[in-house]
DNA sequence: CTTTATTTAATACACTCGTATTATCAAATA
DNA sequence: TATTTGATAATACGAGTGTATTAAATAAAG
């Protein structure tokens, strides 16, 4: 009987409008009356599709990890070879330059956040962390890795280089560069793998 | 004439309870009532000390930046051997568990901080990396590196992988394995240092 | 056209924020 | 002791916060 809008379709926009608003002025600047603007809707509606802001961060968040793990499948599945697709596949979860919703950076903003639960960080649930172990666990499968691996430490390790690299792309605004990052993950990978098969990197 | 009351003093004491609560509830949670709370002093007595909250704010970082790279030049006068010396540095850099007043938790915090200034964050003004930057020169004097090192790339890869541990550090509370990240150190020590040597770490 | 459910808009409430103002208290000098 | 100056305390102001409430507008169904 009513208008005919589609809920999920502005709850997206919404979303979308937080996402923005994060990148643009840090969680800080989160308020329900910011994103509202940014939606270009009123407070009311707002308040219409999410009955909470935490509702709407939380769905934001999900969104933000549904779009890493996409992208990652979407690398994984790439035409190219196994080393080459994997350095995309990393280069890709770090903020690239001029890029408008950084689904990176929103991550690692949501990542420092802190939630009043005062329950310690989940992996488990970091998109990024189940990236970096499937990437490991693919060298694994192509026997890729060093004789006397130690699997977790180097997935950890990884792990941390790439938490590290997002929060300098994400700090530096404009004078960041990815090329610097992309040699930094090539010599990474270069070292944890044999040495036998050349250089793949 | 009036009350004894070391000034300096006293805002040390004030720059602690920042400290202290910014670990405790993060950059949120650092309000002046709140700051003014953790000191056992009233708002009026720290606006007598620091006439503005980011007076303050800018106090307590330098305060932080100053520990830590105290805490880093005493690591390098210890009397130890080159590689134990390194490690426990930058095992220092990193947060301790039921560490009270914590260095590294509290520049994470400042670091990520988003500044009014649209200026990208200075790495030169950082601590840790300065320490890093020791560190590298330190085995590039020791002629430790391996063969054909890239000083630059192989400093900002230590670099990063010290800030994703530091932030794997804070965001754990109490689940946090210190020896874990000891051992990715020891790693990645391992892993740029010549080989020839035997396993130093 | 009227009804009805959906969507929007506007305003208000209680709270916290940083800062400012003002008066009061304490102690060392004269 | 009186005075002066450092130090403290209490309160207020305007702005911003999340949430709640209520009235209005919209468009499909009867």
């Amino acid at each position: 009987m009513p208008k005919l809008i589609d809920h999920d379709v502005k709850r997206l926009d919404i979303a979308q409008a937080t996402w923005k608003i994060l990148i643009k002025e840090g969680a800080g600047g989160a308020s329900v009356r910011n994103i509202a603007k940014e939606a270009g809707i009123t407070l009311g509606a707002l308040r219409y599709y999410f009955t909470s802001q935490e509702e709407l961060m939380a769905f934001t968040e999900e969104l933000v990890h549904e779009k890493i793990t996409e992208k990652a499948a979407e690398h994984f599945m790439a035409d190219l070879a196994p080393h080459e697709k994997i350095l995309d596949l990393l280069l890709g979860l770090l903020p690239q330059p001029q890029e408008e919703l950084s689904a990176s950076k929103a991550r690692l903003i949501f990542k420092l956040q802190p939630k009043n639960t005062d329950k310690p960080y989940d992996t488990g649930r970091d998109s990024v962390y189940q990236a970096v172990k499937s990437v490991m666990s693919n060298l694994v499968m192509l026997n890729l890795l060093k004789k006397d691996t130690d699997l977790s430490l180097e997935t950890d390790r990884l792990y941390a280089l790439m938490d590290g690299l997002a929060m300098e792309g994400m700090l530096r605004g404009t004078g960041y560069n990815p090329y610097k990052a992309k040699n930094i993950i090539k010599t990474h990978l270069t070292s944890i793998c044999k040495t036998e098969s050349g250089d793949l990197y």
